[in-house]
DNA sequence: GAGTAGGTTTAGACTCACACCAAATCAGGA
DNA sequence: TCCTGATTTGGTGTGAGTCTAAACCTACTC
């Protein structure tokens, strides 16, 4: 985790990558097509590409699994979302908005920036749309927040 | 600029504009090109088709004039930058980072949630990297900071 | 155990945005 | 008028995402 950027993946397939983690099962070509609306063929080629990325397993004709390195990955996508939603819900933005403009945005926001909010907003562990976790948080070093 | 979403033009083509705006005056291919480090014909392509999108008017072999629509597009897309980088610097942000982040997040900002920020923040006159201008700011109708 | 239905993958193609090079074209000064 | 340098045109390439059609595999049924 101590690697991650925040633009490793496509914006895209980071949408795949939470999906499936957020699944916490094994994962079908085709949940992943009906779950976005793609093609079954557009979904097999975006994950022979995550996988090669090294962030899920996949089993051809049985389905993917994320590996450890993904769910550190996942778990970042997750944090960074509810960080830029809470920091939207600071301005107004009701908490679905929030949630959806933070959709928008979160693609381009790096982890360091995420980093830099987190701690600027004292490490919250709520936010608009869920938890926010910090034990695997890179500016919480010893498994928590610091505080 | 009421129909204005933010997302006319790609945000590389947002750019060329707002250099263009930022310019004054009539702006050559070349200066475009230099200006980005592109090829002279990559700009003549950008260019024309942000002629044909209406913010500027090209007179072949001559450079091109920001029209009134692209004038109001690049206000609109400084005031962006320049909220968004003054929401960066609100935490914990260097006036200079604030604004390399402004750069890489802009895009991404629907022109309702600018004015939704702006207004929380209170229709600021200065950001971080300028003036905010709000003269033609939607949520100011009558010319000026509503307050 | 063979046949088959349906899920999955492969192969090929398209679009969009951005970029390049090379060749053709134009404008303005000598 | 001619020429040089700026500009445009035309053709290509890349990367990301998407699709269709066809090939392929799995697992279930009989």
């Amino acid at each position: 985790m101590q690697g991650i950027t925040g633009h490793e993946l496509s914006s895209r397939k980071a949408e795949y990558l939470k999906y499936i983690h957020m699944q916490g099962h094994v994962v079908k070509t085709t949940d992943v097509a009906a779950h976005f609306s793609i093609a079954p063929s557009t979904a097999t080629k975006a994950l022979a590409e995550i996988a090669k990325a090294g962030y899920i397993e996949h089993s051809p004709y049985h389905g993917v699994k994320i590996t450890p390195i993904g769910t550190d990955y996942a778990r970042f996508l997750i944090r960074r979302h509810r960080i830029v939603a809470l920091v939207l819900s600071r301005y107004g933005l009701e908490p679905g908005e929030a949630c959806r403009e933070a959709k928008k945005i979160e693609q381009c926001v790096s982890k360091d920036l995420t980093n830099r909010m987190c701690m600027s907003l004292g490490h919250p562990m709520m936010s608009v749309c869920g938890e926010i976790e910090h034990d695997h948080c890179c500016c919480c070093p010893s498994g928590g927040p610091e505080r």
